[in-house]
DNA sequence: TAAAAAAGAATGAACGTTCATTCCTATTTT
DNA sequence: AAAATAGGAATGAACGTTCATTCTTTTTTA
């Protein structure tokens, strides 16, 4: 919070008029961290195209936007990997919320049209988030330089694990 | 580490006797588990079956070791997306070091062998084991269940994202 | 009895948070 | 127009707590 503070050039104090404490602070940089994402992954984007497309430009667009803004990545890594973030899942999850929706959206689409395989939504999820997190951070952290081509070819990858 | 002192019924500067701070005990604790882990999931291994056996088999005891072992499957986790995991990768990546050397084999294997696709064993590494690890903290917090027939297609899900 | 080991109280740094005070601007009063 | 007042925003020192580590004393071992 301390440093919170100095890098907004303003006193320690200040901050509590404008959040109530730490954990608002998160929650709420976190849905506005979240909510820039989506819609810039969501360019572009249309539910009329085949599974197969609109799979491979949400996963680039995704590994893209997570590569253009690393503090970002950063961020939405830590919280997911953080007791707030567990409890936000899980919430989603059990709760079948709104959530997620274009993701949601294109797994059921796709299990339905039988182009995707017949698992649950945890696992697809797991099957292509997984990697795509992985290589992001990778990448972030200096152990590969990812290309047009690289970032392509991995995502084809993701699709080969959750098509039919 | 006062609780760990507690747990280990000793007060808590017996601590400092055996490891030279928190640091030191949790680094040697890492090395312990993994060596454990990858005993425990060579188990029956062999570098004549095919490729694809050797994945399969490797993924699936990988899968199986971590949900029968909850505890330790956070502390690996918790440390690789600390900065001792990413100081640890960076050496081990960069390094060009022995260690985590039956998978890397593995995937050097199938590259030469053309029976997996031809890219960077970092990305094979994220396609192999970033859904593996995701589906794995989703099982232990309780957001899907899964049992034999799951963890088989899960990992057969990842063999069709690394396969050629 | 000397040396090694264990114990746990003490230490100090770091953290999130609070609160009495100051500062700034807008409104009212002279 | 100038002075006085009010109210809200900002400040930063201070607080209580937690934590890893150290230090001194006590106990065990050889």
């Amino acid at each position: 919070m301390a440093m919170i503070a100095d890098r907004a050039g303003v006193g320690a104090g200040t901050i509590y008029r404008y959040f109530e404490n730490k954990d608002v602070l998160i929650a709420e940089l976190h849905r506005e961290l979240e909510e820039k994402m989506t819609a810039a992954v969501g360019k572009g984007y249309s539910k009329e195209m085949p599974i197969r497309v609109r799979f491979l430009h949400l996963g680039t667009s995704l590994l893209k936007y997570f590569i253009e803004n690393p503090l970002e990545f950063r961020y939405l890594e830590q919280f997911h990997n953080s007791p707030y973030g567990v409890d936000y899942r899980r919430d989603k999850i059990l709760g079948k919320q709104e959530g997620c929706n274009i993701f949601r959206d294109l797994f059921e689409d796709g299990v339905s049209q039988q182009v995707m395989k017949d698992l649950p939504l945890v696992i697809l999820f797991a099957l292509a988030f997984g990697p795509l997190l992985a290589v992001a951070r990778d990448h972030i952290l200096g152990f590969i330089a990812l290309d047009e081509v690289l970032i392509v070819w991995t995502i084809e990858a993701c699709w080969d694990g959750v098509r039919r």
